[in-house]
DNA sequence: ACTCTTTCCGAAAGCGGTTTCGGAAAAGAA
DNA sequence: TTCTTTTCCGAAACCGCTTTCGGAAAGAGT
């Protein structure tokens, strides 16, 4: 004789079965459709499992239908301090879409010590996740490297290089910089620095590359010390912006590869006692509600972050339950947002007055 | 005969058991550590499992068992449109911590049309979750009403008005906002409003007594006017700037329930030509790391989101763990964070002219 | 050499579902 | 009415792991 449990007094699928004089199997195949119930038996029993306030135990249909509905997302390793904005809202999409198809979101962490390969392996052995999302792809990133041998679905937020053996979505991170390039030509800027950020993550490099190539179309001399890599917090911007000052050849426009960076610019501009959007313009990427709040207003690219995990969601749902159908690739535009840290440069005539005249 | 389910290749305690020439519930017992097994023998089993990669399947395992390692958080409805940056880090620190003593956290969403509660009793009834961590705390939450009746064991960040019978972890908002004040009174001002968020949010509840207490016991009036509720996003806090510069008896300085607000108002008093810190001084509340890049510098009252992530984290396991044990309740302090935004008011004599005088 | 203990492992019964298979009862056909 | 189909449900075998129990083998005692 084994143990005596005594598990607790939740309503299983023998209880509802007995309650109705049915068996089991029958019961269990009433709540699942099978078309080999009767009708009113298949009533009887809905409604008596929602009287009774019966919920298949996941665990167990989980062992004997050899499924996990459960996606992993592995948050990146804290860099510096701070998690991603970007990432909160991703999260949120992301469960709100699994959600609808009754997909759970499992979230794990790093431990020290620990990489995040490791973590997504410990995940998918244990048989805790069915399938994955990743973001922050750097520009060859391992993880991705690992799943591709691990044939179980996942959805990349972002991508790699070599990216065509497997699904995700993307925004288009080089068109956007050339957008944003383009929105200062437009203004007349040709002055234009850069301060990318570190060029391992797929998205700050696709930006470095817009800004470059932009650069070179619109005839745009990107001068020793207009660019900038590594810019990934609040004291490198104010570095950078400060050797960007004492640059011989001025630039009129700053380029930023986020709001956070193009936030820490304007501040230290503005502690230098430039006026933003007049003297010296910036532009920032990610349409972060705080670029709202700060004075003057960022002007940016917008991505809709809440979207992207709710796509990413959707996608990897429809992957686990279609075995091998095509990869969706899906790439998506971001929008300029103008607010008022990008004008038309000061005149020339008045660049080395003290008070700007718009 | 039942299915042929041919289950993927997934090395499983039978393959490892036949592998050594043992039975199940011998390998079973060596890898935890039962006493009744010969070292040499549980040393052996260790070795193989370790090269064969064999992980226990969670899910076998919590069938057997009984037991579900996995605490749920919901994400509270989005109010606006944007997550909690508080919350993204408290996920964090609560998935690192939970890593530590292998539990797993499963995050979910609330569809449109349910709310948390329905939420929550679903994931207890199909046993995904065997615990919940929540937030975002009402002054009378119905979550916690529900959870106190399930019999599991949850702890919450924040509390309600009567918590005295289940786990929590809080700030001292009431003393946070009383030492705001402290300091502000310290600083020469007298003339002090305050701009309040969801009164039903608990912790806005007890910053707002905070501010009330503090101006009684200092003898700062608080004038008509000066108490502004339901300040949840930038608009708002800009109206209410807008107020209260019109106010009569305009106040020194404005006490913000949260940074957002607090950036907020200072985008608005920076619009209306106000200079932040010497006109009229700011406190938020948060330690958010944009209150150090916008101009000027946020006071604040910092608190250690991550590190509540984490305790929280370390409490809920611990009281899984230990049945019926006390109600761990804890109290942390906020601590002052001084920048720029908040100093002694401007001298009397000078309120009418033009620049300010320092 | 022969009991009495210990030590160590195998057998087997679950945990709570799912799914295949076969067959009794009901319905249709002859 | 009798034979053939259908319709509908019960029986039973798992899913992969845990845990109790009993007993064979080995060591100890005399």
């Amino acid at each position: 004789m084994p143990r005596a449990p005594q598990r607790s007094e939740t309503m299983s699928i023998a209880r509802l079965a007995k309650h109705l004089g049915l068996s089991e199997g029958t019961v269990s195949r009433a709540l699942n459709n099978y078309p080999d119930i009767a009708d009113k038996t298949i009533a009887r029993v809905r409604k008596a499992a929602d009287e009774l306030g019966y919920r298949p135990s996941t665990t167990a249909r989980r062992l004997a239908r050899g499924v996990v509905e459960t996606i992993g997302f592995v948050l990146p390793a804290r860099h510096g301090h701070q998690i991603d904005p970007f990432l909160a809202e991703i999260l949120d999409g992301l469960a709100t879409e699994l959600a609808l198809s009754d997909w759970d979101l499992l979230v794990a962490a790093v431990p020290e010590g620990h990489d995040e390969v490791e973590v997504m392996d410990r995940l998918i052995r244990s048989g805790k996740v069915g399938g994955f999302v990743i973001a922050r792809t750097r520009r060859h990133d391992p993880r991705i490297d690992y799943l591709r041998k691990s044939h179980i679905p996942f959805v990349v937020q972002g991508r790699t290089e070599d990216c065509d053996d497997y699904a995700w979505l993307d925004i288009d991170n080089e068109k956007a910089f050339i957008d944003a390039m383009g929105h200062l030509v437009g203004l007349g800027h040709r002055k234009i620095a850069y301060l990318g950020g570190d060029p391992d993550l797929n998205y700050a490099w696709q930006r470095r590359s817009g800004y470059l190539s932009a650069a070179k179309t619109h005839g745009c001399d990107v001068l020793d010390g207009y660019l900038h890599d590594g810019i990934t917090d609040e004291m490198a911007a104010r570095h950078a912006v400060a050797d960007l000052l004492k640059h011989p050849d001025r630039p009129t426009a700053i380029l930023c590869v986020t709001d956070a960076v193009a936030i820490g610019a304007i501040h230290a501009l503005a502690h230098a006692g430039i006026t933003v959007g007049e003297e010296i313009s910036v532009i920032g990427f990610d349409g972060l509600p705080m670029g709202e709040a700060i004075h003057p207003g960022l002007t940016t690219m917008s991505q809709a972050s809440y979207q992207v995990g709710r796509a990413v969601g959707r996608i990897v749902v429809e992957q686990a339950n279609a075995p091998a159908s095509e990869f969706s690739q899906i790439l998506w535009e971001a929008t300029l947002t103008i607010r008022g840290s990008a004008n038309p440069p000061a005149p020339k005539l008045v660049t080395n007055a003290k008070g700007g005249i718009s």
